[in-house]
DNA sequence: TTGGGTGCAAACTATTTGCATTCGA
DNA sequence: TCGAATGCAAATAGTTTGCACCCAA
């Protein structure tokens, strides 16, 4: 848990063993899909990724995208984002980080895990398996003093 | 930041003293509303607060649940949590804290922030004034061995 | 060949909005 | 009184589902 288990951005070929790797039969959309989603570490909601595959690539149904991410998520490729209500942004980094949210312009930033410690009270899990620890620092940039 | 801004459980006068001292008016319907989610620190969703609205007190719309709890997250008298996509959770511990959650059940539980310690590079929020941290430890409990 | 994958459209859920009515300082 | 709050229903946005067709092993 924790390493980094690719590198960006990854070519079809690489996307193709990845989702082999992961258990997933690499078809032609999946790979389209993988393939915009890995070429870099980013955050992306559904309608974006559709948007992306359908301009650069094959034709992608909706449904497919929504299927496919789910896919995804579930065999640990892709990390869900839930930060706006009723907006799901997956996420293509798969090393251990976490998110920098900027309340004011929207922005999510990521920052790698071993930036922040954290220490929880083991009685706070005792007996528990931890699966992953999720920390957003939510901040505002405007440097100027809060008037009212 | 961080302190607690209140007990459990209010009594009426107490949601409507509460309420003003946030610069809400203080509407039956409010305050209705606001009874629900201040007899203890629990996280609903918009739905629940509607039926126990409905179900104990006076009859409250839909829109005016959303409408209030929208009205009452701008205000800082509650949390938005969002752990499962497309579904918000209205956390009304309005006491510095973070969240453990059983990804088998599906449990939500407060753990005071005094039990977890966070120490992030100063580099991250660099000129940036922090807003807040919100951190979901996600575990679950089976102490069964991984098996496939 | 054949079961999984895909596309389409309809269904569904959660949430927001428009507007007429009602409430409260 | 009069602007703010409310209720209702329709609209919207995001996501899921059902089913016929297609493709890859």
């Amino acid at each position: 848990m924790g390493h980094a288990k690719h590198d960006y951005p990854l070519d079809r070929d690489q996307v193709s063993d990845l989702l082999e790797a992961h258990g997933i039969l690499p078809t032609q959309q999946r790979v389209d899909i993988a393939y915009v989603l890995f070429q870099r570490a980013q955050h992306l909601a559904a309608e974006q990724v559709l948007a992306s595959v359908n301009a650069y690539y094959g034709h992608v149904s909706k449904a497919t995208v929504y299927n496919t991410l789910g896919l995804f998520v579930r065999k640990g490729l892709l990390r869900e984002v839930l930060i706006e209500p009723g907006r799901t942004f997956y996420d293509s980094n798969t090393r251990d980080h976490h998110h920098v949210y900027d309340v004011e312009t929207g922005e999510l930033e990521d920052i790698p895990a071993s930036s922040v410690a954290i220490q929880a009270d083991s009685s706070i899990v005792d007996g528990a398996e931890v699966e992953g620890m999720d920390l957003v620092i939510r901040i505002r940039r405007h440097g100027e003093a809060a008037g009212g």
